[in-house]
DNA sequence: ATGATTGCAAACTCTTTGCATCCTT
DNA sequence: AAGGATGCAAAGAGTTTGCAATCAT
């Protein structure tokens, strides 16, 4: 884990290591503000801008993905290839895998037909709608009619 | 057009007729800003505050969409589904013809299996890389080295 | 007349940065 | 020792809102 870091050429400090530790183990794709809760209490207390930097230098070295969904942004720790599902009640983001969705030579040539000369390098794809408990929310409130939400 | 707004409930105003006009001819996906600028010198002047209101009504009633891909977001009179391709290098959105990229029953079914009960009303698909210009520009800047930036 | 809409400016949220200090290499 | 990293606070984007005046219906 350390060694990821050294082997991307960032120093190993101490809240580097906690914010990649408490990354690994989250698949709630959560937002700075509540990484930097969780690792308040730390025994490596982590400063605001210091999670908001060390994100982004681990998303340029690949070591993590970023997910600009609108509103904050979300730190996802799985760098493999995947698609999202977002809820649009309570914005929750459940990771897809993506084997059967893998980018087409189809879509390749879609894109190419609108925007010639467009360079595809990665195909993401959000399922936008409802989760489980959000429809039902929504259905006993007011059947039949859309949630609204507003982002950022 | 006015029409369409009163079928949607919102009151005709000399604003929202310059709003609508100004992004149905428009197909660069403009930011507020942009917007709020290219309507500074028109008739009816519009305010900043009234362009995020209106754009805001809009898109709750349908008549128009937010593409919220981090930065500032930016606006798609275009309201039947579609998908995008977006340029790393400039910030570039070009809108995509769905037919062949129809969501898949297939699609759904990745979805159901990793978010039981998940409602799906949208599948977003965005083809992120760099547009030929930029591409272009990258070649020749340092070969073989990937452009980053950043955003918002 | 009535209630939605406008416009301004101020508030807010999210993100980035300057700079002195500290720490990894 | 040297340069990157941290932390604080302050600055910057982007967006939303309170409120009085105005306008569409």
């Amino acid at each position: 884990m350390a060694s990821a870091l050294r082997r991307a050429g960032l120093k190993v400090t101490p809240q580097r290591l906690s914010i990649v530790t408490a990354l690994a183990h989250d698949d709630t794709h959560p937002t700075a503000q509540e990484l930097f809760e969780r690792l308040r209490g730390s025994v490596p207390a982590v400063s605001f801008a210091t999670v908001y930097n060390t994100l982004d230098a681990l998303a340029r070295v690949g070591l993590m993905s970023v997910l600009r969904l609108g509103g904050p942004a979300r730190f996802d720790p799985n760098t493999q290839p995947h698609h999202h599902a977002v809820c649009d009640g309570c914005g929750a983001v459940v990771d897809l895998p993506v084997p059967s969705l893998a980018p087409s030579a189809e879509a390749e040539a879609v894109v190419r037909a609108a925007a010639p000369g467009f360079v595809v390098a990665r195909d993401e794809r959000t399922f936008r709608g409802l989760c489980a408990r959000c429809h039902a929310r929504q259905a006993e409130t007011r059947p039949g009619e859309g949630r609204r939400t507003k982002s950022p």
